[in-house]
DNA sequence: TCACTAAATGAAAATCAATTTCAATAGCAA
DNA sequence: TTGCTATTGAAATTGATTTTCATTTAGTGA
C-alpha cells in the first residue's frame, strides 16, 4: 500500500494508514461520518477533513467509488469484483447489491448505439426491502382497524 | 389544472400558475435555479422558495420526478410516457434519455427474485457524449504534440 | 544523521443546495 | 363580505461538503 501510493506521489502517514484500513474493514457503502466515527474510536485526534480527504484519495487511486442514492449523503463503495447495482430501501435506507453483468451488457449496447463513450453505469432500484415489509405485515396483523402504511416519503436532508 | 389541484386541497395562485406553466414549457431536467430564472423573467417578484415549493408540489402530485446525477444539483423531470434512463456527460453535464423498456423488464425480475418491492428504477450511464468527443477530436488534430485529454474529473459542488 | 521541501494534517471557516421559519397576504367556501 | 387556511417572500437555518491556513511530518538525499 505504501509503495502503491508512493508511485503516485503520495506519502504514507499514520492517519492515512488508519483511514485506509478502517475503510476496507467497514467495506461497503460507507459514509464519511461512519468512517470518521470508526477512525475516531482508534485515534480521536484524527480530523474530519483528514478522513474526508483520504476517502477521496481512495477513490482517486481507483479503490473505491462514490455512490449517491439521493438522500443527500454520499457513500463510498469499495471497488471489487464485477459491476453491481443497488437496491435502495426507502424505508430503512439500507443498500443491497445485485449482479449487473446481464444488464450491463445491454446498457453497453445502448451506449454504443447512441455513440456515447461509457465510463460507468449506475443502476438503482428504489423500493421497500423484504425485512421492512415483514415488519410492516406483523404490525398490520396487530392493528387491523387502521392502516399505518410505511412512509415512502423522500428523506429530508436534515438529521 | 386548477380543478386538479383543488381536489387535492391545494389553492391556485398566480405564482403557482406561473411556476407550473414555466416548468412544463422548459420540459426536461430542469433545476430549481433554471426554473427560478425563467419565472423571474416574467415576474421578478416571485420568490425562490415559492418556485422550490411548487416544484416539489409538481412532484407531489405525480407530474414530475427528481433526478440526481451526483453533481450536487437536483433536476426535475417531467413524468411522461414510458420509463427512460439517462446518459450523463461528465464533460458538458448534459443529459440525454434512452429507452428503458427492455432493461426495466430485467430489473423487475431481479427485484422480484430478491423480494424487493420496487417503487422505481434509476438507470444512468456516465461518460462522454458524442458532441464532446467530436470537439475533442478536432482539437487533437490541431495539437498533435500534446494530448489535452477531456477532464473527467467529478465536478466540484462550487460554482 | 540532518536538513530540506512538498505533502499532509486539524481546526475553523466557507460554500452551497436544500429546507424551514415567520409574519404578511390572498384564495375560496360559506 | 367574512373567516379560515393555504400560500407567499425574505431571511435564516440546516447539513453535507469543500477550502483555507498555519503547523507538522514523511520521505529524500547530502
Ligand atoms: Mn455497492
Ligand atoms: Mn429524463
Ligand atoms: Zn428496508
Ligand atoms: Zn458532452
Amino acid at each position: 500500500m505504501r509503495e502503491f501510493l508512493k508511485t503516485k506521489g503520495y506519502k504514507m502517514t499514520p492517519q492515512r494508514e488508519l483511514v485506509f484500513r478502517s475503510f476496507f474493514e467497514l467495506g461497503e457503502h460507507v459514509s464519511v461520518d461512519e468512517l470518521f466515527d470508526r477512525v475516531k474510536r482508534i485515534d480521536k485526534a484524527v480530523g474530519y477533513s483528514t478522513v474526508w480527504r483520504n476517502l477521496k484519495l481512495i477513490c482517486e487511486v481507483g479503490l473505491a467509488r462514490e455512490v449517491t442514492v439521493g438522500d443527500g449523503v454520499t457513500r463510498y463503495d469499495r471497488v471489487t469484483r464485477k459491476p453491481h447495482g443497488h437496491f435502495y430501501c426507502l424505508n430503512c435506507k439500507s443498500l443491497q447489491e445485485f449482479d449487473l453483468n446481464e444488464i450491463a451488457g445491454r446498457l453497453s449496447k445502448v451506449a454504443t448505439a447512441e455513440k456515447f463513450a461509457t465510463e460507468s453505469f449506475k443502476v438503482e432500484i428504489e423500493g421497500v426491502c423484504q425485512s421492512c415489509r415483514d415488519k410492516e405485515n406483523k404490525k398490520a396483523k396487530r392493528t387491523l382497524s387502521t392502516s399505518p402504511k410505511i412512509s415512502r416519503t423522500k428523506p429530508s436532508r436534515q438529521k
